[in-house]
RNA sequence: GCAGGUGUAGUACAACGGCUAGUACGCGGCCUUGCCAAGGCUGAGACGUGGGUUCGAUUCCCAUCACUUGCUCCA
């Protein structure tokens, strides 16, 4: 169970430079927020541990950086623009809100929503008299669509033809370059794309601070893999994910499988992997089988065959692709969920940890001089040094127990106390935030001892 | 987007139709101390925004924005 409830999250965020709420002081603009400069950290850490676990550990493995401005046609071969919109009806007396396919599937089984246009699924509800199912009335404004993509708009004129939108997933990226990344790298399948990126959606959110946001980023790795290796690569991948999360430190009763019961119209198999928030188990990764329907939409709609020559047998096809989405700002969210903890000490106080990764931890270090006037000095000597190595933090105010206090809550790994014995024999006091425990170690050696800590 | 609730320093809370809007923690500085939130002195910091009523509004009213609970939505 998790020591902190989302109210204090969000105030802890705040607080400590983690994450402050969007365009705050003209109030605030709904479900966007700022990462702040120990928030950055960390997420550019878990950036790292991706890249290093996903691309650099894996042969075959590449990264991409694909424009969030893609050409229009990119969302109709992908199926966004006819289908990423849900038709909406209010029911004018009780104020509830349908989804008019929904409505009528529960009227009549047979009903076939998903064929009807608009208007005849409009026609339906009113000649059927299909009931609101809160209040039983059917008295229903006409059908919304809420397209979930936002729209802007190139060069100067304001014709329908320069409508382009902002990305709602990265996927298409890198389906697009898969003749380039193939061509270029000279890859054999099955490979993998990898992207880091933002995505934008233009969803009605129910908040949950950053769990579910307008403008978000995603971790993504898409592996082209020939068909009858794909259920192989799906399980595999479902798996390889979950351990990057327990290798970062995260417990494992606190994930867990979701498999999808109904699918997408894309995808042959699909599994979440969800983190136990306060709110309950939320989605932070997705790992999709989404076979060879991208591949095969991109070659009918651009004209250009998106196919591999396999060089043994000469073959030619269309590839599956099996799609693993990390959320970023969800799983930034789920390690502070996970690693702070309310501790508390011998005389009966508690003290905030964070006991985060230390290879997560926003800084690795704390150089804290015992006494200012004396010791400040060589402090900043030591700071320089270490700098060059490691994200360090410098605090010279206050009771050395405050400034200890102060590192846990952000989770620094490890402070060292620069005193007498700095200046004298050369040595520090290291110490750890999770044991509490000190080691004496000479100046030279203080590199080596916290990078070999801080390995993942 | 609908319905309800809530908006006072970084955080938690207080007060008031009119005087310099208080307290605690946190933050800065100085003194003292010197290895786990010590003490003293001191400093900075807030009535979400806009309009209305009023001689005067942080307080009452309206709108708006944001947060929040429920619904809805969620590739």
């Amino acid at each position: 169970m998790n020591d902190f409830k989302m109210e204090d999250m969000v105030n802890y965020c705040k607080q400590y430079g983690f994450i402050f709420q969007g365009s705050e002081i003209y109030g605030g603009l709904a479900n966007t927020w700022d990462y702040g400069p120990l928030g950055t950290r960390l997420k550019n850490n878990i950036k790292d541990a991706w890249r290093k676990r996903f691309i650099q550990e894996r042969m075959n493995s590449y990264e991409l950086d694909a424009d969030i401005l893609m050409h229009p046609r990119v969302w109709e071969a992908s199926g966004h623009v006819g289908g990423f919109s849900d038709p909406l009806v209010d029911c004018k007396n009780c104020k509830m809100r349908h989804r008019a396919d929904n409505l009528i599937e529960n009227f009549d089984r047979n009903a076939k929503p998903d064929l009807m246009t608009e208007e005849e699924m409009m026609n339906y509800i009113r000649t059927n008299k299909v009931p609101c199912t809160k209040c039983g009335k059917s008295d229903f404004t006409d059908i919304r669509q809420f397209n979930l993509m936002f729209e802007t708009k190139r060069g100067v004129t304001n014709d329908n033809k320069s409508i382009i939108y902002l990305r709602p997933e990265n996927a298409q990226g890198e389906y697009v370059n898969f003749l380039n990344v193939l061509r270029s790298m000279r890859c054999k399948l099955p490979f993998s794309i990898g992207q880091i990126g933002k995505a934008f959606r233009n969803e009605i959110t129910p908040g949950n601070f950053t769990f579910r946001t307008i403008e978000f980023e995603q971790m993504e790795f898409q592996t082209f893999c020939k068909e009858g290796m794909d259920e192989d690569l799906y399980n595999y991948f479902k798996e390889y994910g979950k351990k990057f999360y327990i290798d970062l430190g995260i417990k494992e009763e606190n994930l867990r499988f979701h498999d999808h019961d109904k699918l997408a119209f894309y995808a042959k198999n699909a599994c979440d992997i969800e983190y136990k928030f306060p709110f309950g188990w939320g989605e932070i990764n997705g790992t999709h089988n989404r076979t060879n329907y991208d591949l095969t939409k991109h070659t009918e709609y651009s004209g250009i065959k998106q196919e591999y020559l396999d060089p043994e047998t000469n073959e030619k096809y269309i590839p599956y692709i099996i799609e693993s989405t990390y959320g970023l700002d969800r799983s930034v969210l789920a390690f502070l969920f996970d690693a702070l903890k309310k501790e508390e000490l011998e005389d009966g106080t508690t003290r905030d940890v964070l006991k985060i990764h230390p290879f997560l931890a926003p800084y690795k270090v704390a150089i804290l001089p015992l006494m200012k006037k004396v010791h400040s000095e060589k402090a900043k000597e030591i700071y320089e040094t270490l700098s060059k190595k490691f994200m360090t933090n410098y605090d010279d105010s206050s009771s050395i127990g405050k400034r200890y206090r102060r590192n846990d809550v952000i989770g620094t790994p490890f402070c060292i106390t620069i005193d007498d014995n700095t200046l004298n024999n050369g040595t520090v006091t290291i110490r750890d935030r999770d044991t509490m425990k000190q080691d004496i170690i000479k100046v030279e050696d203080i590199e080596l001892y916290i990078m070999e800590k801080i390995k993942f």
